[in-house]
DNA sequence: CGTCCTCGAGTTCC
DNA sequence: CTCGAGGACG
C-alpha cells in the first residue's frame, strides 16, 4: 500500500509528464509516446486519485478533455439539438472486468438503486470525434471537440467526407445535433502511406493520426483526397421531447440510420448484464483484426437515456458511460530490480523485474535486457518508469525509459564482476559478460536442460523442474546419470508416485537410441546449434555408432580439417576441437557409453532430387503436418530448409497466422505458397 | 576488407 | 522474435 506522501510525489510527476505528451500530440500534432503508453500513465494517475481524492487538483489531466484549439480555425461553442450548451466530453477508461464492476457499482451508489435497464455496447472506434449540426435537414456546421467547451469549426473539411450526408432523409427533426467518429479504414491508411513513401514523405504512425490530421487540415482539398469514414454514436439533447422521441440509446442509433447517417447499429448490442458485456468485449476482440477500421475497445453506456442524464458528469466524463478498452499493446510500469541470470554458455543476462502490468492480455513481470550495452542504450536505471511492449506480440521488451518520471531515487545498474552463482571471475566476451568457470553450477544445470530438450534427447516429462529436484536430491550429478535412474529411486522421492516414476524411466530408456546429429547437438558445444550439428554429423556418419566412436572420429580432425567442413570457420572449429580434447568431456562420453546410449545411423540421405537446389522457409501453423515433419519431407526430397528469408529463398511456405517472414518474403519478391501447394510439390 | 546470409543463443507466458 | 556474430564470398 502506497503512503500519501509518495502518492503525492508520483501524482505530480505523472501530471507533468502526461501534460507534456498531450500538448505535443494535440497541439503540435506530433507523437511523443503511443496512445497506449499515455493511457497507462493516465490510468495510474486515475487510480491514485481514486485512492486519495483529496489530492485531485483542477489542473489534473483526468479533469479535462482535449487540448487547446489551434488558432487557425474559428472557435465555436457546442450546443445540443435544443440550442442548449452541451459540452463534448470524453469517457473514462476501464481496462478490466474489475474496473467495469467498480464503474457500475459507483453508478448505482450515485443513483441510489440497482440499474437493470440494459447496457448499450458499441465499438470504440479509434478516430477523431466530431459534432454535426443539422438544421432543416441540412448540414450547417461541424466541430471538433477542442477543449470540450470550445471546438474548431471544420465544416469545410467535413463536407468533403462522402460518408456524411449533407442532407438528411426520412422523418428528421428540425434541429439535430449528432456526434460520431471520423475514421480511416486500414486499407485507406495503407494506400496513403504507400503514396507518402513513393513521394519520399514521412510515413504516418497510425490511422487515427491521419484521420485527425486530415480533419484539421486548413486546405479542404487535402481532406478530400483522404477517403474518411464516419460513424455516429449519439444524438445530443436533454428535454422531455427528446426523451420521448429517443427513450433509449439504441433508439438514437435506429433514428440516425433512418435519417441516412451511418452507425455501427448492426455491430452493437444491448446487454442485460455485465456478463454479457464481458462476452461482447471478448467477441469483438476476436474480430478486431478483421474489421475494416481500427478500434481500441468498446463503449458501454446505460441504454436508458433518462438514467444517462441523471447520472450527470463526474470530473469531465459522464457517469453513465465508460470506455472498456482492450488490454493495450504496450504499457508503462516500473523496473523494481535487475536480476542477473547465468546461461548454458556462462553468459550473464540482466533481466528486468517489473511491477506487474497487463500487456496484450497477459501480465508481464520480467523482460530480458539482453546485455549491458542494451541497458546503456536505453539509459535504464533501477526504479525507472518504462514502456513495455511485446515483440511480435509475444516476447516482453522494454522499449523506452521515461526519464522525465525520475524522482532521484533511481540506482545505476552495474554488471557484477563475480558470477552470482559460483563467485568466479566474470570476463567480457564481445557484448557478453561470461562466468569464467566451466563448471559453474548454473552452466551445468542449463546444460542438463539443454541435453533433454526437444531438439536434443527430447525426453518428455523431464523438464527443468524435475531435473532441479533430481539434482537437489542427489539422484543425478551429470546428464549421463539420467540413463542409470531406477524406478525405485524416483518413486522414493516425495510427491512422486509409482506410476509417474515408471513413465519417466520408460521414456528415458526409449530415448537411449539417438541420431548422430541430435547427439552432437545435445552436448551443448558453444556455437554448435542444430544446423551445424547436422553438417558435422553428415561428415562422419557411418563411422559412428556410440559416444566413444564420436570421440574417436572427431579426434581424427585437426583444426584445419574441421574448417574444410561447410559453414565451419576458425571460431567454430576451435570450439569443437577444444571440447573433444577436454578430459572431463572425454569421461562424460565414456559414461554415456556405459549407460547404454546408442547412436543410430542417420538416414539423412535424400531419396530423390525432386527439390534439389530449392530452398524453403516455413512460417505459421500448418494443418496436416507439423513444421518439423514438413522440413524432414523437404530434405528427403533433396531440398534445403532455412530459418530466415533472403533473396536466395525459393519458396516461403505460409501456414495460418504467419509471422514477419511473410512480409519480408513479399518485399523480396520470394514466391509464397500455401500448404496445399507444398503438399503437391512433395507428393509424386 | 566489407557485405550479405545465416545460425546460435537467450527469453516470456500459458 | 531479435540481436550479434561467424562464415562465405566478392
Amino acid at each position: 500500500m502506497i503512503d500519501k506522501k509518495s502518492a503525492r510525489e508520483r501524482i505530480e510527476h505523472l501530471k507533468k509528464v502526461i501534460n507534456k505528451y498531450r500538448y505535443e500530440r494535440l497541439v503540435l500534432d506530433k507523437e511523443g509516446i503511443s496512445p497506449d503508453a499515455e493511457d497507462a500513465l493516465k490510468k495510474e494517475l486515475f487510480d491514485l486519485e481514486l485512492k486519495f481524492p483529496e489530492l485531485v487538483t483542477p489542473d489534473s489531466p483526468t479533469q479535462r478533455v482535449g487540448g487547446k484549439p489551434l488558432k487557425e480555425f474559428k472557435k465555436v461553442r457546442h450546443f445540443d439539438s435544443e440550442g442548449k450548451e452541451a459540452r463534448m466530453i470524453s469517457l473514462n477508461d476501464a481496462f478490466s472486468e474489475k474496473d467495469m464492476e467498480d464503474w457500475l457499482e459507483r453508478l448505482e451508489n450515485y443513483l441510489g438503486r440497482k440499474y437493470d435497464k440494459g447496457l448499450y455496447c458499441d465499438l470504440k472506434m479509434d478516430g477523431l470525434a466530431i459534432q454535426l449540426d443539422y438544421e432543416d435537414g441540412l448540414l450547417k456546421q461541424a466541430e471538433t471537440r477542442g477543449d470540450g467547451l470550445w471546438g474548431e469549426d471544420v465544416t469545410q473539411n467535413i463536407r468533403t467526407i462522402e460518408a456524411i450526408p449533407l442532407k438528411l432523409v426520412g422523418d428528421f427533426p428540425k434541429k439535430l445535433v449528432v456526434r460520431g467518429e471520423t475514421v480511416l479504414t486500414k486499407k485507406e491508411f495503407d494506400r496513403i502511406n504507400r503514396e507518402q513513401n513513393k513521394k519520399g514523405e514521412k510515413i504516418f504512425a497510425n490511422p487515427r493520426n491521419v484521420a485527425a490530421g486530415s480533419i484539421r487540415q486548413l486546405d479542404p482539398a487535402v481532406t478530400a483526397k483522404r477517403r474518411l469514414g464516419f460513424y455516429a454514436y449519439g444524438i445530443v439533447g436533454s428535454t422531455e421531447g427528446y426523451f420521448k422521441k429517443y427513450p433509449t440509446h439504441r433508439d438514437e442509433y435506429e433514428a440516425l440510420e433512418s435519417y441516412g447517417i451511418k452507425t455501427n447499429l448492426a455491430k452493437g448490442i444491448v446487454a442485460a448484464s455485465l456478463q454479457e458485456v464481458f462476452k461482447f468485449h471478448k467477441d469483438v476482440l476476436a474480430k478486431r483484426d478483421g474489421l475494416e477500421f481500427e478500434i481500441d475497445g468498446i463503449v458501454v453506456s446505460v441504454n436508458d437515456n433518462r438514467v444517462r442524464e441523471t447520472g450527470g458528469i463526474i470530473g469531465k466524463a459522464p457517469r453513465a458511460a465508460i470506455a472498456y478498452k482492450f488490454s493495450p499493446r504496450e504499457a508503462t510500469t516500473i523496473v523494481e530490480e535487475i536480476k542477473v541470470q547465468v546461461g548454458r554458455t556462462g553468459a550473464l543476462t540482466p533481466v528486468a523485474v517489473m511491477r506487474p502490468v497487463n500487456v496484450g492480455g497477459v501480465t508481464i513481470t520480467h523482460a530480458s535486457l539482453h546485455n549491458a550495452d542494451e541497458i546503456e542504450r536505453l539509459g535504464l536505471k533501477i526504479g525507472d518508469t518504462v514502456i513495455v511492449s511485446r515483440a511480435g506480440d509475444v516476447i516482453p521488451q522494454i522499449t523506452k525509459v521515461l526519464k522525465e518520471m525520475r524522482g532521484g531515487k533511481e540506482r545505476e545498474f552495474k554488471m557484477p564482476s563475480r558470477c552470482p552463482v559460483d563467485g568466479s571471475k566474470v570476463v567480457r566476451d564481445g557484448v557478453a559478460y561470461r562466468c569464467s568457470s566451466k563448471i559453474c553450477g548454473a552452466r551445468h544445470r542449463e546444460s542438463l536442460y539443454h541435453f533433454v530438450s526437444r531438439g536434443a534427447f527430447n525426453i518428455e516429462g523431464l523438464g527443468p523442474k524435475i531435473i532441479d529436484r533430481f539434482l537437489e536430491e542427489g539422484l543425478i550429478v551429470d546428464a549421463a546419470d539420467i540413463f542409470s535412474l531406477q524406478k525405485g529411486d524416483v518413486a522414493a522421492l516425495p510427491r512422486f508416485g509409482e506410476k509417474s516414476a515408471e513413465n519417466i524411466v520408460n521414456e528415458i530408456n526409449e530415448r537411449k537410441k539417438i541420431t548422430l546429429a541430435r547427439f552432437i547437438y545435445s552436448l551443448g558445444i558453444l556455437h554448435i546449434g542444430e544446423e551445424t550439428a547436422n553438417l558435422l554429423a553428415q561428415e562422419i556418419s557411418g563411422k559412428v555408432s556410440s559416444p566413444k566412436d564420436l570421440l574417436r572420429a572427431i579426434r581424427g580432425f585437426n583444426l584445419e580439417k574441421l574448417q574444410e567442413i561447410q559453414d565451419i570457420g576458425p571460431k567454430v572449429a576451435e570450439s569443437i576441437f577444444g571440447w573433444f580434447r577436454e578430459k572431463r568431456n572425454e569421461k562424460f562420453l565414456e559414461k554415456l557409453d556405459e549407460a547404454g546410449v546408442v547412436i543410430l545411423r542417420d538416414k539423412m540421405q535424400a531419396t530423390s532430387d525432386k527439390l534439389a537446389g530449392k530452398t524453403f522457409v516455413l512460417t505459421g501453423t500448418l494443418e496436416s503436418l507439423s513444421r518439423e515433419a514438413a522440413k524432414e519431407k523437404i530434405r528427403e526430397l533433396g531440398g534445403t530448409t532455412s530459418e530466415s528469408v533472403s533473396k536466395n529463398t525459393d519458396y516461403l511456405v505460409a501456414g495460418s497466422e504467419p509471422g514477419s517472414k511473410y512480409e519480408k518474403a513479399e518485399k523480396l519478391g520470394v514466391k509464397i505458397i500455401g500448404e496445399a501447394e507444398l503438399l503437391r510439390l512433395i507428393k509424386q
